[in-house]
DNA sequence: TGCCAATGAATCTAAGGTGG
DNA sequence: CCACCTTAGATTCATTGGCA
């Protein structure tokens, strides 16, 4: 099927190009190179105006920025090794769709590309060739960014599967969110190859398939997101386990739902600072999480604080929260995503924490 | 600076398919 | 047929830019 995908669109391509140029369409040659490490999917011998031109086809699916750079990388190494020298081979990367950002990515860097929109282009000496289409209808509704909102929810169900197969109605109970919203999102992560998929219709079943490449890609969106605001307060004579465990009574009483976040929940689950004296929550807003922070004698301040807050509009964050010990945490995933966003020294907490906890 | 309109994205409801 | 997945259209929500 990989197969047919391919011939159609290197004919697309070799089309395009007579189209363009007004001569003759290229040869598609055999992809045989003598002694090669990497073998392209294929080889087109094109020649105008006398001049011959040599494009070696890379094949895929589809085109992330993740997939063009990788691309790059490949094609900066071939060139390093010299092996093509004289040949004045052109790369030409031939995906089903490559998303805008990966096009801008890969004409930054004059490597060719071709879709299958038609979007086309191609870069060499004497020879310049663009072409852009009009997003599909399909393309506009595309899912661009599954790392906010619902679909974050999302995402997060489906990591707390593990490796198990799953439906989209479990995960959507689960996220807390409608089957539609869980249905496109799961798509998207396939595309990017994230999850694998088997059965089709109603059988269908997916799994996280590439959980290294997920929490990649979550960390570099989580890095670059404006952190949430949080509120700070001082709470007098309190150390630091005694100020959690006020905490706790405090919204048992107050039937105020939180979670220790950040630092604080890092350190539940891989301790790797000592001396910890600031207290990191989330917790639902509102009248109840006033009477709580009262309760506790917490007083807002601008500096000197021990106890930081961020409210939540509504409790869906709080979805995959765990109960450690007496204490509500949030879960390892989301600890290690709030320390993407903390300064100091958080950043090597998380990576402890990813490597102790996620195993990705 | 702050408000409001317009635009576009995100999500849901409901209708359309499909495998067992 | 039933139960589930997907897609289309409607609706809500947030962001941006114009204007006072």
């Amino acid at each position: 099927m990989n197969g047919q995908a391919k011939d159609v669109l290197v004919e697309k391509l070799a089309e395009a190009l007579a189209d363009i140029t007004g001569g003759e369409p290229p040869t598609v040659c055999s992809p045989e190179e003598p002694g090669g490490q990497h073998r392209p999917d294929a080889v087109l011998e094109a020649s105008l105006d006398g001049q011959r031109y040599r494009l070696v086809v890379d094949f895929k699916q589809s085109v992330f920025p993740r997939d063009a750079r990788e691309a790059l990388w490949r094609h900066r190494n071939s060139l390093n090794q010299g092996g093509m020298a004289g040949h004045e081979a052109m790369p030409v990367l031939v995906a089903e769709s490559i998303s805008p950002g990966a096009r801008d990515l890969l004409r930054k860097e004059r490597v060719g590309y071709f879709d299958g929109d038609g979007n086309l282009f191609i870069a060499a000496r004497g020879l310049y060739l663009r072409l852009d289409k009009p997003e599909s209808r399909k393309q506009s509704r595309a899912v661009n960014n599954v790392f906010s909102g619902q679909r974050a929810q999302v995402l997060h169900a489906v990591w707390g599967r593990e490796r198990d197969w799953f439906g989209v109605h479990e995960i959507a109970e689960r996220a807390g969110v409608s089957p539609a919203t869980a249905s496109v999102t799961l798509a998207a992560l396939e595309r990017r190859e994230w999850v694998e998929a088997r059965g089709s219709g109603p059988s269908k079943e997916r799994r996280l398939a590439n959980p290294g490449a997920l929490l990649d890609s979550w960390a570099a969106y989580q890095s670059s997101a404006k952190p949430k605001a949080v509120r700070h307060y001082y709470v007098r004579s309190a150390a630091y386990a005694d100020l959690q465990r006020r905490l706790d009574d405090a919204s048992e009483r107050t039937g105020v739902r939180y979670e220790l976040a950040g630092i604080s929940a890092g350190q539940v689950h891989a301790p790797y600072l000592s001396g910890v004296s600031q207290v990191a929550c989330r917790a639902t807003g509102g009248k109840p999480l006033q009477a709580m922070l009262e309760e506790v004698g917490a007083r807002p301040v601008r500096e000197g604080w021990n106890l930081g807050v961020q409210e939540l509009r509504a409790d869906d964050q709080l979805r995959f929260r765990q109960r450690v010990g007496d204490l509500w945490v949030a879960d390892p995933l989301q600890a290690y995503l709030d320390l993407l966003q903390s300064g100091g020294r958080a950043k090597e907490m998380a990576q402890h924490l990813r490597a102790e906890k996620l195993g990705a």
